[in-house]
RNA sequence: GCCCGAAUGGUGUAAUGGUAGACACAAAGGACUUAAAAUCCUUCGGCUUUGGCCGUACCGGUUCGAGUCCGGUUUCGGGCACCA
């Protein structure tokens, strides 16, 4: 026979698992939920990186089922936001046609994958009695005063003609569609995480997630610690507040920055500095955040003002520059030129003061090359000179507290989320905003808030949401006086449906509770959570936030969702990311069609180590395709008449199990796969002397199991058994077992491989010394200075 | 600029500080076959006087022994980046 017949057994086996679920009893068996990132449907379809990270959770799930656990492994649709409007808008099509149609083809290309998933609590975030809980969550946050309205400058993507969040726009560029981000006013509807902040970042350290996940939240959070101080205004009664990390260098500031957009900016200006600068505020507003970023020459303008000193009540010049960000700190500096790189180089460019108040080693010097931006001594600054940094940061705050000039402060980078979006395909947001009464929530019986059905759903390029040409659906009445009132119209941003989505699956049909207090305390927090890496600080920062929020309200007894997190890596092709768009992504479809999804399942693991990106190479598929068949043949063979057990085969099962386990737990997919082909070679060749146990052939299968689910049944059937193979338990090997009857000992001198030898199990060191010493014989000259032994291992010669 | 990965045959890769290249792919040769497919066997880092010598990006160090640990350098990939 050439090749076992994949499709018929596929099929088979399929079907019976549709009809009898080998995870259905969970009775008595303690809990494991393991969760994949659920997809967007897009039209694209899965190629086989997204494979990946399926076959490894699903491995995983089904390890756990044979190790006696309930697993709960679910699978649904993040179907609201952007991609499936663009898509629907690109063909013609509704955008809940289009999800429809894409959701269909993404399940049967899952199915493909033969995963344990219970489609019986399948979730699509776009279904009403989905998306009911996501806004009663809202209106909770409203309740709360965490959910308001602002008016502010967001970032603007012209291409998607919609708000980005500040994760969403990364690097000044939108995160959908990479086109540079612009500034427009809009009244924006704003979570405030920032409440959260501290929290979200403390808790990172009870999490078994990968570091660099870790790292990437933590420094998006973005937590300093430092003082605000006040520079009273030459002139004015108010003061200029600033926020420093180094207020040590205080007596080296010698001029202000404050950011374009700074309330005062105008108002600072002298009159006959008026138009150059409004000049530059204006060209600092069209820039684009990208532009922005990139060019680090320093431009200002100075307004004529003077800030002064609280310190030493020296007047310093107050100036406008880009190079301050408006809504970081207080979108106000004090300048220490001789100690911050930008510093100066703005005083470098505008001829400004230079000032060394922080010295390495306690000397000064007259001209500095460069900003020194370490820590030091403190010099040229009065009564504090010759105290370190450390000391004089405490010392400084101290004294500007006592004269009411500043105090200690705590400074974040993470900002307020941007939760409204003005485009069609998204949860309402569940606001009516009565002239009376003001922005009402809508009472939670009547949630869902529907999308109303439109004809045109396309953004408008003004900014507002499509929603707002809907007039019979806008008007409606205020719930709290009756009066009327207007909905709002702008929609809820793609995150908000799998902020909280983890938390539907152990009870998705619920629509008196979000979900079951009981069925939550019994599944959640989530075990194992695999997904890519790219949602580092989006879906895995929101989705802490609203954990903690409804762990706050008593909806969950939990603070953290995810214990363990793993994020696999991609597949590449042509050593770039697979992208259907891009040219290079592969179909798994045709895979499965030519080898079968037990082998595709299988080379997935082989390609590489889970966590590293791998390059994809069809051909290698070839050498899990023969693996497979030799099994295949292996079992074919021996199943009806199977041999008495043979001590050599006896010792490759154990190997076999032991290898298969340790790597397993570790982790190491790859080398499990290359376990089980090294030991059922040697296994084959063992039986093609004497045949092969039955004890043997049912602990590959099972064994196999996890990986190759449809051959592992159809072996065990084939073994005489009518049950399912993953109603069995994971073999345990036999330490005893495993052993050799003989040690090869390899013989070194001086560090380097001479020789090897063959000893018996029970050999001592001193009989290993004796023996390598015969096996060198005349190469073994000069004096021997040490003998090192390593039992079981090696003999050294140290000889002079 | 800062942070984090990675670097081993023609290729993917494997090696608790202990025989570098397991397990595969590709290639070459052979067996079986009328033939092909499938399967099986052999070779497969370099040099070589066939005894060995060299070899894990580069330079040094620790050690009886280093792909592995330490210090430095280079290249590639990823993340962050005017956050005061």
């Amino acid at each position: 026979m050439s090749s076992y017949d994949f499709k018929e057994i596929e099929k088979k086996w399929r079907k019976v698992w549709e009809e009898k679920p080998v995870n259905a009893d969970g009775a008595g068996k303690p809990k494991f939920y393991c969760l994949d990132m659920f997809p967007y449907p897009s039209g694209k379809g899965l190629h086989v990186g997204h494979w990946r990270g399926y076959v490894l959770s699903d491995v995983l799930s089904r390890y756990k089922i044979l190790q006696g656990y309930h697993v709960l492994h679910p699978m649904g649709w993040d179907a609201f936001g952007l991609p499936a409007e663009n898509f629907a808008i690109k063909n013609g099509v509704h955008p809940s046609d289009g999800v429809k149609a894409n959701v269909a083809n993404i399940k049967r290309q899952l199915k493909e994958i033969s995963a344990v998933y219970d489609w019986s609590r399948e979730i699509n975030t776009t279904d009403p009695a989905y998306y009911k809980w996501t806004q009663w969550i809202f209106v909770q946050m409203f309740k709360k005063g965490l959910a308001y309205e602002k008016e502010m400058p967001l970032n603007w993507c012209p291409r998607c003609k919609a708000v980005l969040a500040n994760e969403e726009a990364a690097g000044g560029v939108c995160e959908r569609c990479g086109e540079p981000v612009t500034k427009k006013m809009l009244r924006q509807w704003m979570l405030k995480i920032t409440a959260y902040a501290d929290r979200l970042l403390e808790d990172l350290n009870t999490l078994d997630w990968p570091e660099k996940v870790v790292k990437m939240q933590t420094e998006w959070i973005g937590k300093s610690f430092g003082a605000e101080i006040d520079f009273k205004l030459d002139g004015r009664d108010d003061a200029l507040k600033v926020f420093t990390t180094r207020p040590d260098t205080l007596y080296g500031a010698t001029f202000m920055v404050i950011s374009p957009e700074h309330s005062l900016a105008r108002e600072l200006t002298v009159e006959e500095n008026k138009a150059e600068m409004e000049e530059y505020i204006r060209k600092a507003g069209a820039k684009s955040s990208v532009a922005r970023m990139a060019d680090k020459d320093k431009t200002g303008v100075f307004t004529g003002s003077y800030g002064i000193n609280p310190l030493n009540g020296e007047k310093l010049q107050v100036w406008v520059s880009d190079y301050v960000l408006a809504d970081y700190g207080t979108g106000a500096i004090m300048c220490v030129p001789a100690h911050d790189d930008r510093d100066f180089d703005f005083a470098t460019a505008f001829g400004l003061p230079i000032v060394e108040v922080i010295s390495k080693d306690g000397t000064t010097h007259s001209k500095l090359e460069k900003a020194y931006t370490g820590e030091g001594t403190l010099v040229n600054s009065g009564r504090f000179d010759g105290m370190g940094s450390d000391e004089a940061i405490d010392g400084i705050t101290d004294f500007l507290a006592q004269n009411g000039t500043g105090k200690k402060t705590v400074n974040y980078k993470l900002r307020d989320w941007v939760f409204s979006r003005q485009r069609y395909w998204g949860e309402p947001i569940p606001i009516v905003h009565c002239e009376k009464c003001g922005a009402v929530a809508v009472p939670e019986d009547q949630l869902p808030v529907e999308l109303p059905n439109v004809a045109s759903y396309q953004p408008t390029s003004t900014g507002e949401s499509p929603l707002a040409g809907i007039t019979e659906w806008v008007n409606t009445v205020c719930p709290q006086c009756g009066g009327p009132a207007k909905r709002e119209t702008n929609t809820m941003p793609q995150w908000a449906g799998s902020s909280w989505y983890f938390l539907r699956y152990p009870d998705p049909n619920n629509d008196k509770v979000l979900a079951d207090p009981e069925l939550l305390k019994k599944w959640l927090p989530v075990d194992y959570y695999v997904g890519g890496v790219e949602h580092a600080v989006l879906h895995l920062l929101y989705a802490r936030f609203y954990t903690k929020f409804l762990h706050d309200i008593g909806v969950v007894d939990f603070e953290e969702p995810f214990t363990k997190l793993f994020n696999q890596g991609m597949i590449t092709n042509m050593g770039r990311k697979m992208d259907k768009s891009g040219g290079n992504g592969v179909s798994p479809d045709d895979i499965v069609n030519s080898y079968g999804c037990d082998t595709l399942r299988i080379y997935e693991l082989f390609i590489g180590p889970p966590e590293l990106d791998s390059e994809w190479d069809e051909r290698s598929i070839e050498g899990v395709s023969r693996f497979l068949n030799k099994v295949w043949r292996l079992v074919d063979a021996n199943a009806q008449n199977p041999a008495k057990v043979s001590k050599e085969i006896e010792r490759l099962r154990h190997k076999l199990i032991h290898d298969v386990t340790t790597r397993l737990n570790n982790w190491s997919l790859n080398t499990v796969v290359s376990a089980f082909m090294e030991y059922t070679n040697k296994i084959t060749e063992q039986a093609g002397k004497a045949g092969i146990d039955k004890e043997t052939l049912e602990t590959i299968t099972i064994l196999l199991a996890p990986f190759a689910p449809h051959v592992a049944e159809e072996f065990w059937e084939k073994l005489g058994h009518s049950d399912s193979v993953f109603s069995q338990t994971w073999p345990k090997a036999d330490p005893e077992k495993m052993k050799d009857d003989t040690i090869t000992i390899v013989v070194q001198i001086g560090g380097k491989l001479r020789d090897t030898i063959i000893l018996s199990r029970e050999a001592t060191k001193e009989e290993a010394i004796a023996a390598a010493k015969v096996a060198l014989g005349a190469r073994l000259s000069g004096e021997i200075v040490k003998e090192i032994y390593v039992p079981g291992r090696i003999v050294n010669f140290v000889v002079k």
